[in-house]
DNA sequence: CGTATCCTTGATTCGCTTCAACATTAGTGG
DNA sequence: CCACTAATGTTGAAGCGAATCAAGGATACG
């Protein structure tokens, strides 16, 4: 009982705890009560830090965590036997990470730290355990996963469907729409990825990348200095969203 | 007590309990013990038929339970506003239908039978009742949800990064095993949609995937006859898959 | 037997990739 | 601090693969 209080307070020390994390509302603990959250903080063993272009895990790796990024920013990746690379998301912070291990007990895909980031550990052996108690819990953690599955499922809408230059228009308003989620400004923001990782995940070259963006600042609806962008018209961008064709 | 006892035998005459399903080794029941796997029983209330091109569910419906087939076929699709629409994948007996609605008590993608089909209707809080008495079946649940964030990677990875033939070459492959898991011949069978829906899925055009059907069967891979199609070098299929250029 | 649906094949067009050159930025060591 | 180098980004020209447009053939169904 006194051990509970001990790393309670450790976890306030270290500013860390659930409780006191401006991404709550985001992550698992959305809708638990007080007792809940101190009980799912207890589970979060550990932080840990991922410098720059380094691997939080990799295909191959034995699963046993899921991780919610507390600061910073990943993609995640896949790799096949040629040697073909898919981009299967980018994620910020609030984010959960580790997922796709949960079927095979290995994790199938990478996931790169695009900046200096630091996630929160959560083994998922005890997240279930805990899930059995907290049936609030327990149904954050299948909405978590269930939207990943519907996020998934826009990827391939765009992939499948789209053109080069909706395929960037849909990618750069995701991106405001979850910087502004997060307090950050919608209009303006910097990319931490390359053109090439972009490409990637939207199934072009980073050249058809790049003219696309050449392309948004020609028409004024964005201007582009590198990776800092800055929308100009939201509006035109949603409306390059559209179809053109009949 | 006895209630149980009278129910599993009315089960028994429908023939449909879980228990003594062929499908149980590939279904939400795999590795329960028999008492686990009587509990399930009773909670899958009902069975549901579906026609031919009749929906299990649409996108907007409220989400209420999972689905697993018991015999039949399945496409699942989204629609977006400006009328796009992608596949997001084909389902078969043993596979769980509907996890798409879990995060917003909505579905948000179309559930199509391609045959008259038969479901096993899985209500889900009932569900993630029943899992927080039996961490099996919970964690079953949790590999099913993670197996398809894994297998929607798989199509991310086809619809971005591989050449229309390399698409349907990965196409038959995968059909064909998951034929094989489940008794049929893995060389011979016939396909329940049409070419118009194997494009949609593959992010190309119906015209693109006859083709592709008539260039493996000029180079004697497969023999075609609208949808009855004969695997004849499945090695050679296997090679159409790999990247041609560097 | 007639009609609607589905499928195949050919010719042409278009969008993205490929190849190539160069510009810019970031990082490193003298 | 600057020179040097590697990594990243931009832009142009040519080539190619899939889409589009079009016509005809096969199959299922009432």
């Amino acid at each position: 009982m006194d051990k509970s209080v001990r790393e309670t307070s450790l976890a306030g020390r270290l500013k860390t705890a659930c409780a006191q994390c401006s991404l709550r509302e985001l992550c698992l603990p959305v809708g638990l009560n007080q007792d809940e959250v101190a009980r799912l903080d207890r589970l979060v063993g550990a932080r840990r830090k991922v410098l720059r272009q380094q691997p939080l895990y990799r295909a191959g790796d034995p699963f046993e965590a899921l991780y919610a990024i507390r600061v910073g920013f990943f993609k995640t990746d896949v790799l096949n036997e040629d040697g073909r690379n898919q981009v299967t998301g980018f994620q910020m912070a609030g984010e959960i990470l580790g997922m796709d291990g949960i079927s095979s007990e290995m994790h199938s895909c990478n996931a790169i730290a695009l900046e200096d980031s630091e996630v929160c550990v959560i083994p998922f052996d005890q997240l279930e355990s805990l899930g059995r108690d907290i049936g609030a819990l327990q149904h954050n953690l299948h909405q978590v996963l269930s939207r990943e599955i519907v996020r998934d499922h826009g990827v391939m809408m765009l992939l499948g469907t789209m053109r080069a230059e909706e395929r960037l228009a849909a990618f750069l308003l995701n991106i405001s729409q979850r910087f502004t989620v997060r307090g950050f400004s919608h209009a303006e923001f910097h990319l931490r990825m390359t053109r090439e990782e972009i490409g990637c995940y939207l199934g072009l070259k980073l050249e058809t990348v790049s003219r696309a963006f050449s392309k948004f600042q020609d028409e004024k609806l964005i201007s582009v200095q590198q990776r800092r962008i800055r929308i100009l018209d939201s509006a035109g961008l949603k409306k390059a969203l559209e179809r053109r064709s009949g």
